[in-house]
DNA sequence: CAAGCATGCATTGTCAGGCGAGGTATATCT
DNA sequence: AGATATACCTCGCCTGACAATGCATGCTTG
């Protein structure tokens, strides 16, 4: 497949293991977090995050477990694993090839 | 809407435009251009490519033309029309704004 | 001359991911 | 009591990438 286009599309993935990667962490949280990283720019729709969650668990990339509920609501954390940090190393350098290959064409100079 | 991580998918267009800001060019043409490029990184399929000249053409970004085929077999060339100068630019611009963005979150420092 | 390959365009149907809309539950503040 | 923040979850729609398939031309090579 050769660093489709379409691979484009699945970094919400990479965002979610990025985040694990500096520790455990649920939800509600990670959202907060990447739309204060960000400014505001970007916001992980719920429905984008959970199934995102179960995809990556699914695939083995991540771990959940629920936290006791002693004070507010009951979260469930996630734990990135060994497979989630091969995949997340994999990502970024796609991310860096992709970068490079996007600005070639579109910096390209006319003519 | 604000920069949602899905715009990442729909770079193909902003390629093509690309491509046509340099002057008229073809389907199979843009595609070997492409192709070359990037060193066979980015294939870009032909389904993908001609769904991408509709979607341009129908939302005003792109004229197309039949060339004449006195030598092999005919082309549809295509124009890039002010409309689909502005989303260049346009397009550009969220591009830079996402790379900053990602690159923020993924290379975040751990802790 | 037939076969194969490069050139060239186009459509149909499938699949995956983003996300709007809806739902649930708890705790706090007014 | 109602609003707001915290927190999780799922269904169904939409869009874009692309495999598969089909068509036509012209050149080359066995």
């Amino acid at each position: 497949m050769a660093i489709a286009a379409d691979l484009l599309r699945g970094y919400t993935d990479t965002i979610i293991l990025s985040q694990l990667s500096h520790g455990d962490s649920y939800g509600y949280r990670i959202s907060k977090n990447v739309a204060e990283l960000t400014g505001g720019s970007l916001e992980m729709k719920e429905a984008t995050l959970y199934t995102a969650f179960r995809r990556l668990e699914q695939s083995g990339c991540i771990r959940s477990y629920w936290g006791d509920a002693q004070t507010g609501a009951r979260r469930r954390y996630y734990t990135i694993t060994e497979e989630g940090l091969r995949r997340l190393e994999a990502d970024c350098a796609v991310w860096e090839e992709t970068q490079q290959m996007l600005d070639l064409l579109l910096k390209e100079d006319s003519q």
